[in-house]
DNA sequence: ACCCAGGCGGGCG
DNA sequence: CGCCCGCATGGG
């Protein structure tokens, strides 16, 4: 069972909210451009620029793609996590007052599939910085050290080509103190590092192992694991969804990282990466504004 | 002006 | 271990 058919040119989905997934700070959203009045976004997927018109009708998205597109339309049921049904993910989930609110609120947001290198230069740019800053980062790294394709479009740089650059000028681009790592993780991605055989390593291994890159740590790596490889098991834990979850689980009290992560799994299992999304993106829509 | 941001590494007790 | 600090910048 998925949440999508396809027929001709168009995807129609069940439980497919573009808004709430374009805002929700992925990856593939970073990337995204999106036309509202004109019902329209785009993203950049793999160096080529894929646009679709969207409409919607009692409780389905229809996707419509210009023809000759870039790219197949199962590719991006693919990085929109389509063949799985968001409903089983709710009912798996929907353990407590709060995530049911929050499910309710931001009905149809998805988990996004993204490149793990990709995934591991964004989530090394997002700490002690914001979703604002984070896309302009990634856009500038892309900009200035990604390679021009056919269409025009820009292909994100691999480690190998980003390898190639200077802390000074990373630095140049506005990166700060994040420059230093993302040069690490260039070098040591392209040398002692396959990120591409990660994927098979059991949740925890595959932790440790994005641990071992300079500058990604517990939340980090956790990040990487759930939009990089798809793992639903991992539960980033920043400062949001620290503090919401202490008022809303915790009665207030402020609680380690590590009982945090043992709550995740009791409360919501094997699909607690789902549970965070919509933690986190509940939290910051009533928080500060970005 | 002031404070904080999808943290992390290192140093100290 | 656990705690605390600096880190570069941009935006509210």
């Amino acid at each position: 069972m998925s949440d999508f058919t396809i027929g001709g040119n168009r995807i129609m989905a069940r439980n497919f909210d573009v808004r709430h997934t374009i805002e929700s700070g992925q990856p593939l959203t970073f990337l995204a451009d999106c036309d509202w009045p004109a019902n329209k976004f785009s993203y950049v997927d793999n160096g080529k620029k894929v646009t679709f018109k969207i409409s919607r009708q009692n409780g389905t998205t229809t996707l419509m793609m210009a023809r000759g597109a870039p790219t197949s339309l199962e590719r991006a049921a693919e990085r929109f996590r389509m063949n799985e049904r968001l409903d089983d993910i709710y009912k798996k989930i929907n353990t407590d007052r709060f995530m049911k609110d929050a499910i309710s609120k931001y009905k149809g947001m998805r988990l996004t599939k993204n490149d793990p290198w990709e995934t591991t230069v964004c989530f090394i740019l997002s700490q002690y910085s914001n979703i604002k800053r984070i896309r302009q980062n990634v856009r500038s790294i892309v900009e200035n050290f990604g390679t021009r394709t056919i269409d025009g479009s820009m292909r994100f740089p691999t480690s190998e080509e980003l390898r190639g650059t200077t802390e000074r000028q990373l630095r140049a681009l506005g990166l700060g103190f994040r420059a230093k790592y993302i040069r690490h993780a260039a070098e040591y991605c392209t040398n002692n590092m396959d990120l591409a055989r990660l994927g098979r390593k059991e949740y925890n291994l595959l932790k440790d192992s994005l641990m071992e890159i300079d500058g990604v740590g517990d939340k980090v790596a956790d990040c990487i694991a759930l939009m990089g490889y798809g793992r639903l098991e991992a539960f980033p834990i920043d400062v949001w969804v620290k503090r919401t979850m202490e008022r809303q689980y915790f009665g207030g009290r402020k609680k380690k990282i590590d009982d945090i992560h043992e709550f995740a799994y009791e409360q919501w299992g094997k699909n607690r990466g789902y549970a965070q999304q919509y933690i986190f993106h509940s939290s910051r829509d009533r928080g500060s504004r970005i």
